[in-house]
DNA sequence: TGATTACATCGATAATTGTCTATGTCCGAT
DNA sequence: ATCGGACATAGACAATTATCGATGTAATCA
């Protein structure tokens, strides 16, 4: 059994849609893809998806995260926290450490959907 | 000889960058990209483009925009600005209607961008 | 010329959001 | 049991933004 509705991540409900230049997009679809969207819209979370996806084994904890950037650590945390809401990052607790990881096919799905480019 | 970067609009800038998923995006990179992301990060937004793009002929006047949204003149003004200034809508202006076209294109690399799907 | 229609711009306001400091929680080590 | 390090959460504040009504501008028509 799948899913309900109001269980799927924005990623999720991104997947089943058609690309934007074929049909205009509903109300209630425009409203579910846009969080995807915002969720990318900042150039640190951007950067963090970036970095999280082309580092070595396809993870990096928090604390290499931090690293990178000129911001607290609650900030990234904050950050990492939106990115993963909308499932584009999965997150790992490993001991001390947490790790995250790109969720690939949900960023391609999105690619799909802009581009009008067919998995 | 080609336009020099600062007359680049964010979406030809985007063509010209690696998948998010390739390798870091430097600081400036992810600076410039994220003004285009945040262009449609916004459901009204997804709205306007996927109704221009699927429209008769691949364009639509501001008259037809204005009669699919319960918001106002002004308020869809402001958004089709929003999306012309990234480059992702062209204008032309045709007596007295103003008409908005796809930058095809510009989707394209965007969503190449971020699905890592080369053209 | 004057009126009307289509669209843009201006100025104001309420809601959202990016960032910070301070604090909490969980885990491993001593 | 206690301490310290890694990360998350809470609360506050400043900046951004989505929306509106009012107004400006440009083109058509009488």
């Amino acid at each position: 059994m799948s899913k309900s509705l109001i269980e799927l991540t924005p990623v999720e409900t991104v997947a089943c849609c058609s690309p934007l230049t074929k049909e205009p997009l509903s109300h209630d679809q425009a409203e579910r893809i846009a969080p995807l969207v915002k969720a990318l819209a900042d150039p640190v979370r951007l950067r963090l998806l970036s970095i999280v996806a082309s580092h070595a084994d396809g993870e990096a904890c928090v604390c290499d995260l931090n690293d990178a950037f000129d911001l607290s650590q609650p900030t990234i945390s904050h950050h990492l926290k939106v990115l993963h809401e909308v499932g584009l990052l999965d997150r790992e607790k490993r001991g001390v450490w947490v790790y995250y990881r790109l969720n690939a096919g949900a960023l391609r799905d999105f690619g799909a959907l802009l581009g009008g480019v067919v998995g």
